[in-house]
DNA sequence: TGTACATCAGTGAACGCGCGTTCACTGATGTAC
DNA sequence: TGTACATCAGTGAACGCGCGTTCACTGATGTAC
């Protein structure tokens, strides 16, 4: 419990900022949302009730500033996915847009699975307004990567040309879909994957192999 | 507001159980699970507020209630999806299987966008517990037709024989993904899909066209 | 280096509120004979 | 068909609680000269 950080009779926090964002993004991730509450939060801090409204004007926006966060997050991490997927072993017959998606794909799903507190915020509708207000879309980045990915696999002739938003769509479903039935279980529950570590690839994988043998067949 | 279906100055009201359950899916739907309070029903319901404990032992209770409704709903949904899609206008090449499961995805996607207060409750982690205690684990049927829809197109030598679980993975989280992101969303923002009724068969005949187009590769 | 002062970031007490739940009650309904 | 009685499903008042937020305050820190 508490005074995580905090020079012990120190009578300013030093980082209390930080400390009331990490507990409380590992609060939403082992009692969800729902249980986060401030005056909670600063008793785990180590700090009086009326402390966080010195960073924080109100929950909502200690909520938005998480779910902000996550979403650069996010993008570091497809981003990094991308990168590992271009620069390891070659994969037979694939192409370097084939792996950059793969790699996109990975680096979402590792993303959710290890900043759960964080995705699980990044996608309530009611912080819209708010995230919107501060940031404009912030979705739009990992969304663009997406994007960007498959329009290249096109150039390539990888993926046949023409609207290439279904394909968007069922890329970003599949990962985001995958994330969220495995954070809250019922993926686990049936025992289609084996571990943390093994649904990026699961997914990523067999998506991104499928589309090869798709776009294969059109030819 | 409230005094749906009580008919007026009656005492009992007759089927005040029913009416919590559809008042309180319309809340989750309309404002979030957190939203959701005791009080604040049997207000729009017009009863006092201990009126509910006669027929809940508890707010968990209830909540349990629409998931399990929920789960009935939307393995009826599959199935009309897929005779829906059995039944319909052949397409060019499809085969039985291969409808059947684009059917389900369809029927999948209808029940999540048709019924978002159930579908909200269905996956909270939370509940999960109560819900087992209740009846066991109610996702394991509309999982067991996905998984069986699968086998069926490897029996017929639609899909590749072999593990069928990374299959079974991806159209789920295809499935289940586009659900939530519409939910939520974030896929109205980007404009990738036009509408409710669009999205179903966006995501299910991209999947299944997918499937068909990577098994033909195979060959 | 020392001093005066503004600002920052805490404290701790308090507020009103709605919540989940309980309880003794009572009117309405169903059943046995 | 009528009566006695058990049970069901409401009422409405109350409980203690934790919540988000505010506020006057004060100690610590940073800055100008």
């Amino acid at each position: 419990m508490a005074r995580i950080a905090k020079k012990s009779g120190a009578y300013h926090h030093g980082d209390l900022r930080r400390v009331l964002l990490d507990t409380a993004t590992r609060v939403v991730e082992k009692e969800g949302l729902g249980a986060l509450s401030l005056h909670a939060l600063a008793r785990k801090a180590g700090v009086s009730s009326g402390a966080p409204y010195h960073h924080f004007e109100s929950r909502e926006q200690l909520l938005a500033a998480i779910a902000l966060e996550g979403y650069e997050r996010l993008a570091d991490e497809m981003k990094r996915g991308a990168e590992e997927a271009e620069g390891g072993a070659a994969r037979g017959g694939e192409t370097a847009g084939e792996a950059h998606l793969r790699g996109l794909g990975h680096g979402y799903v590792r993303f959710a699975l290890t900043h759960r507190g964080h995705f699980r915020v990044m996608f309530r509708p009611e912080l819209k307004r708010q995230l919107r207000k501060d940031t404009g879309l912030p979705i739009d980045e990992p969304f663009a990567m997406l994007k960007r990915a498959i329009a290249r696999c096109q150039d390539e002739g990888t993926l046949p040309a023409g609207d290439p938003r279904p394909l968007v769509l069922l890329a970003w479903s599949a990962v985001h879909g995958a994330s969220v039935l495995w954070i809250d279980g019922p993926l686990a529950d049936e025992a289609l994957v084996s571990g943390d570590d093994a649904l990026g690839p699961a997914v990523a994988d067999t998506l991104v192999g499928l589309l090869r043998g798709a776009s294969r067949a059109r030819r």
